[in-house]
DNA sequence: GGGAATATCTTTGAGTTCCAGCATTCACAT
DNA sequence: ATGTGAATGCTGGAACTCAAAGATATTCCC
C-alpha cells in the first residue's frame, strides 16, 4: 500500500516530518461500494486516497446522482472543502475496495511553513480547480450531443472499458439519451462502433458538434 | 487607486519585493462595458482588478451568456487559469469603468519562494474554489425555483438594487421565468414584494423549495 | 464444452416536464 | 406621450420517464 512519501503533495517534506505525519494518520479500509463521506458531512481530517478508486457525486432532490469525478490512488480527496472548513460538496464512494488515510488538518497547517509543501499545495489546488472548471463548462455549456462528441474525441477508449449505462451516468445523462445520440452519429457516418470499439470517421463533424452544440440537421 | 500592497494576496511581501513587482506591473484603464479578456484567450500575465467591478461569464454556442461571478476591486481575476496556463474559461467585462494591473507570471513564481505569499495564495485559490463549487451546485442541482428561493433567502437585498431582468441574468434564467416564479411565490403567500423590497412571509417554504427543488403544488 | 435459461444491457417509441422563446398587454416612470 | 421593464399566454425544443422489445452476457446443468 502507498505511504505518504509516495504522494506528490507530501514528497517534498523531510523524512522527519513525514514520519511525524505518518504517525498521525489514521488508516481506514473500505469495502466495495462503501461511502467514505456524504455530501454535507463535515470533517477535521484531510482524506487521502491511498489505494483503490473512488467516485464523487452530488445528489439531486429526486435522488438522481450528478457525477463529478473519479479518482484513483494516490490522490487527495476534497482538498478545498477541508481548507475552507465547509461541508463536503459531494459524496465519496469506493468503486472497488481500497484504503483512505485521515490526516488531522492542524498537522497540514504545520506543514505549510515548508515552502516546498505550500508550492505543491498551490499546484494541487490549481489542478483541482481546472477539473472543476472543466466540469462546470460541460454541465452548463455542452448539450448532451456535445458531451458525447467530446468524450468520443478525447477519450474514446472508455467505450471499451465501460458499459453504455455507466458512461451515461458519468456524462450525467440517461442511457436512453446516450443510445439515441450514438445511433444518430452512426447514421450520419460520424463514427462506427464495432465490438465496443469506437472508430471516428469524421473528426470535423465531432468538433462542429462541440462548437455548435448540435448535429447537422 | 489601489496599489499592490492593498491586495491581500500581496500584503505579506517585503517593501522591496513590492516595489519590484509594482514596477513590473502594467496598468490598463477600461471604459464601461469594455472587455478585459475573452473566453478562450491566453495570457502570460496575472490580471489584478485594481478599481471598478467586472463580470465573468461564459458564452454558449447560441450566444446566450452564462453568468459566473461579479468581482469588485481589489481582486485577482482568473487566478487558476494563469497558473495552469490554460485559456480563460470565461469572458471578463467591466460593469462600470475601472483599472486592471497586469503582472508577468514569471514574477509571481519568484514570489512563491516567500512562504507567507504561498500561504496567501493557497487561501486565495481555495476561496475561489469555494465560489466555483457553489456555482456548480446551483447550476447542476438547483431548479429555477430553487435558485430564486436561495437568492431570496440569502440575498434579498439585490431586489432593491437591480432590475428583475438583471437578476434573471445573474441566475441564468429568462426574465419571464423569474417573473412567473415570483408571482407564484406571491400567490402562495411565501413572499411579498412592495416597492422592490422583498419580505419573506414563510421562510420554511423557501427552505423546502431549495430542498425539494419545487413548490408545494 | 455446448446449449438452454436467465439476467443484464441496449434500443426504440410515446408521453411528460421544465424552461426558453416569442408576442402581446400592462404598468410605471420619465 | 413614450419608452422601458414586468406580467402572461402560447408554442416549441431538449432531455427525462416509462414501458416494451430486442440484443448480449452470464450462469447453470447435463
Amino acid at each position: 500500500m502507498l505511504e505518504l512519501k509516495d504522494i506528490p503533495l507530501f514528497s517534498k517534506l523531510s523524512p522527519t516530518q513525514l514520519d511525524e505525519l505518518q504517525g498521525q494518520m489514521h488508516i481506514h479500509h473500505y469495502e466495495k461500494d462503501s461511502i467514505v463521506f456524504y455530501e454535507g458531512d463535515e470533517s477535521e481530517y484531510l482524506h487521502i486516497l491511498l489505494d483503490g478508486r473512488v467516485r464523487l457525486y452530488k445528489t439531486a432532490p429526486k435522488g438522481t446522482q450528478v457525477h463529478m469525478h473519479n479518482f484513483a490512488a494516490p490522490e487527495i480527496i476534497a482538498l478545498f472543502a477541508a481548507f475552507e472548513q465547509i461541508p463536503f460538496p459531494a459524496t465519496c464512494e469506493f468503486l472497488g475496495e481500497g484504503t483512505v488515510g485521515l490526516l488531522p488538518l492542524s498537522k497540514i497547517y504545520d506543514c505549510m511553513k515548508n515552502v516546498d509543501f505550500s508550492i505543491s499545495l498551490v499546484s494541487a489546488l490549481s489542478k483541482r480547480m481546472k477539473l472543476l472548471a472543466n466540469l462546470l463548462h460541460k454541465e452548463t455549456i455542452y448539450s448532451t450531443e456535445a458531451k458525447i462528441a467530446d468524450l468520443v474525441l478525447n477519450n474514446s477508449a472508455v467505450f471499451e472499458r465501460l458499459k453504455n449505462n455507466e458512461i451515461a451516468s458519468i456524462l450525467n445523462m440517461t442511457p436512453e439519451t446516450l443510445s439515441r445520440i450514438l445511433t444518430k452519429m452512426k447514421k450520419e457516418k460520424i463514427i462506427i462502433i464495432k465490438k465496443h470499439i469506437v472508430m471516428i470517421l469524421n473528426e470535423n463533424a465531432l468538433r462542429k458538434i462541440i462548437e455548435t452544440n448540435c448535429m447537422g440537421n
